[in-house]
RNA sequence: GGGCACGUGGCGUAAUUUGGAUAGCGCAUCGGGCUUCGGACCCGGGGGUUGCGGGUUCAAAUCCCGUCGUGCCCGCCA
């Protein structure tokens, strides 16, 4: 039987046969205690540890039902617990239950599997059937990305990427919101400033917009601005057509910068294209006729189509946070809020609205190099949208707003998609002094801008400084392909490590240190041990003719166990839209193999020189694959 | 006023969702290691009452109650 042939992870397989041992033994020598299989498997730690390869605690819990010393059952289950291979031992430690696995047979399946699905990596069938349509970054088309644009786009990127490995069909889509007042502005900038664009259009028009909101300070702009604002929602007005072709401008330039940092992107699609294909009519339609809006002829809120906020309470449990008891969706002027836009938005991507947008492909490169789609005015018919699950890549301090969409969902009939509109709620990224403000110029910064772009070229500069200084061996050359794969590997590493939830502070020290818990430390350990392949010169040998037999230092055999959780660690990235259960494990196989390479020789090695050198290239195998996930490639020297 | 999130050595963080054996890692600091598979590395030392106070439990960073601090949110802005 070949190892591709289990239908879960080798590692993965040992765990559960651990526990269907527990279990045998337990439903026979307590049938009274009822202790359910989930139970069983939760209680047994992971492979990182020092007592046994894998341990249960579940004597503590049946303690407690038998009435026994959790110490006197650990050693009676242990006792009677027939080992079955890979498990060649099992004994108890103070209450616990510890298994052995046999040195030889786990290494030897563990660094097959690796191998013979050198090209699938990791997987699971977590999302088999299932469509994910995974929205990130929906940036205003006014401004180049900043750092914190850059987070959730790398936050995006890797989730959806984690996502398609895990069996989903995941459509990544930008949401750009081309007429909203920052756009006003901008185009109020660009019809009365005399200004050209003299540099990448993102940043220049985001310049252009800080200029325009101090002269907003100094004179009354405002009337005009309104007055653009107005035109621009009639789409056949000359600002309209204005807004529409300085935020494509605006939006390619960003995707330049997507490009360099090897995001990519399925569709775009424009608020304006929302607009013409008349979704918001339609699903504020819907709502009125489920009753669920209304529209309100007198008081406060006369004139506009409103609901009532008692009545989410009754579907959403944690809906405790208004101050009033109505939520308007449609104001009193016919305007839409930002509330009805998302909820039209979100009945398309469930397909709950019928689909008139127009479709046409761009001509825009991507890293991915996938086709980009775009909604136009003019186009083909497309099969996007219709998702089971929609992943909001959003700041959290938009919590409150995208629990009054799944109050809505819930209130419209639909609890399903309710419950599947999973936001991703991310930290902000916070400046050592001050914000990021787009309409102060926060992003701008004294001396380097908080861009995304910038971020970039510093981190390039810095590669090529670390290479001059420090690389005895590749002559303090680099070309500018590998010097980009690098930086944004850092960079990419350095944002992704820390958990979504957290506020993130940037510094550019630590952005720019390349040293311990970063992305370079990894990429250079594979650097390492590729080359360690390349001396030994065998090529690699087939597992399942290696002898394991010698395997037998804690870093060598540590390192095995590890490489065999590369699945179950994709499994709960995926499960909980956090990227740094990847990057935590990244560290961890890496600094792994650093110790096992300080410790144990590979081209000496005389008989083991086959297992090592198989070892090494699994390592360099799930490296790469658990890089690839976060968005970030590999190179060969560094 | 109400809601949500966060609080872990000097600094940055992991483990919290699913309670388990000695709270893991990086930076900084002190001391070692390149004629031996590339030093963007490795080894060792010092540094923690996991904000504080209670409670539950055989077992609490993790669960519950309270409290303090920080941030965000509660609009006919988006």
């Amino acid at each position: 039987m070949l190892i591709s042939d289990f239908t879960v992870s080798y590692g993965k397989s040992t765990r559960q046969l651990f526990s269907q041992m527990l279990s045998n033994v337990i439903s026979k020598a307590y049938p009274d205690a009822d202790i359910p299989m989930e139970k069983i498997t939760a209680s047994i730690s992971g492979q990182k540890q020092a007592h046994g390869d894998i341990s249960s605690s579940i004597s503590f819990m049946l303690a407690k039902k038998v009435g026994k010393a959790p110490k006197d059952i650990a050693k009676s289950v242990a006792e009677a617990i027939e080992a079955r291979s890979p498990i060649m031992k099992v004994e108890n430690e103070n209450g616990y239950i510890n298994a052995y696995f046999d040195v030889k047979e786990y290494s030897k399946n563990v660094l097959a599997e690796i191998l013979e699905k050198e090209k699938e990596g990791a997987s699971s069938n977590l999302g088999s059937g299932k469509k994910a349509l995974v929205e990130f970054p929906s940036v205003n088309p006014s401004k180049p990305w900043h750092i914190g644009h850059l987070r959730n786009a790398l936050l995006g990127d890797s989730i959806a990427n984690i996502m398609e490995r895990c069996g989903y069909k995941v459509e990544r889509d930008d949401y750009i919101e081309d007429l909203g007042l920052q756009i006003a502005e901008s185009i109020w900038g660009y019809m009365n400033l005399s200004d050209t664009p003299d540099k990448k259009f993102d940043q220049w028009l985001g310049e252009q917009y800080v200029k325009v909101n101090k002269l907003m300070k100094e004179k009354d702009i405002s009337g005009e601005i309104n007055g653009i604002l107005k035109n621009m929602e009639n789409l056949d007005t000359k600002e309209s057509k204005l807004a529409r072709e300085v935020s494509e401008k605006c939006v390619d330039a960003q995707y330049q910068t997507a490009f360099n940092y090897g995001i990519s992107h399925d569709l775009r699609i424009w608020e304006s294209d929302i607009v013409r294909a008349k979704l918001l009519e339609a699903a504020i339609d819907v709502g009125m006729k489920k009753g669920v809006l209304h529209k309100e002829s007198e008081g406060k809120y006369a004139g506009c189509i409103v609901v009532d906020l008692e009545k989410m309470k009754e579907v959403e449990m944690d809906f405790k946070n208004p101050a009033e008891d109505t939520k308007v969706l449609i104001r009193s002027n016919g305007t839409a809020t930002y509330s009805a836009k998302d909820l039209a938005f979100h009945m398309w991507k469930f397909g709950l609205l019928k689909d008139e947008f127009h479709y046409s492909a761009t001509d825009r490169k991507q890293r991915n190099g996938k086709q980009l789609f775009t909604t136009a005015e003019k186009g083909n018919e497309g099969s996007f949208g219709n998702t089971d699950i929609a992943v909001n890549v959003i700041g959290s301090a938009q919590r409150y707003s995208q629990l009054i969409l799944k109050a809505l969902f819930s209130l419209m009939g639909y609890p399903e998609q309710a419950k599947n509109i999973m936001h991703v709620a991310y930290g902000e990224v916070a400046l050592e002094s001050g914000s990021l403000s787009g309409r102060s110029g926060g992003w701008i910064g004294e001396g380097k801008s908080f861009t995304a772009d910038s971020l970039m070229d510093e981190a390039k500069n810095k590669v090529r400084e670390k290479v001059a200084e420090s690389s005895r061996k590749t002559k303090g050359d680099i070309d500018d392909n590998t010097a980009n794969v690098i930086a944004a590997g850092a960079i990419k590493f350095e944002f992704l490590k820390i958990a979504p939830e957290k506020i993130l502070t940037f510094s550019w020290d630590k952005a720019l240190d390349f040293g311990g818990n970063s992305g370079p430390y990894c990429m250079y350990m594979y650097t390492r041990a590729g080359r360690i392949i390349e001396k030994a010169g065998i090529g690699i040998p087939s597992p399942e003719k290696v002898d394991y037999s010698g395997v037998d230092s804690s870093a060598e055999f540590g390192l095995i166990k590890l490489l065999s959780e590369s699945s179950d660690i994709l499994e709960k990235a995926c499960a909980e839209y956090r990227p740094n259960v990847i990057t935590d494990y990244l560290i961890d196989v890496s600094s792994s193999f650093s110790k096992f390479y300080e410790t144990s020789p590979v081209l000496n090695s005389g008989k083991l020189l086959d297992a090592r050198v198989t070892l090494v290239a699994a390592t360099m195998s799930v490296i790469k694959d658990m890089l690839r996930l976060l968005g970030i490639d590999v190179v060969d020297r560094m």
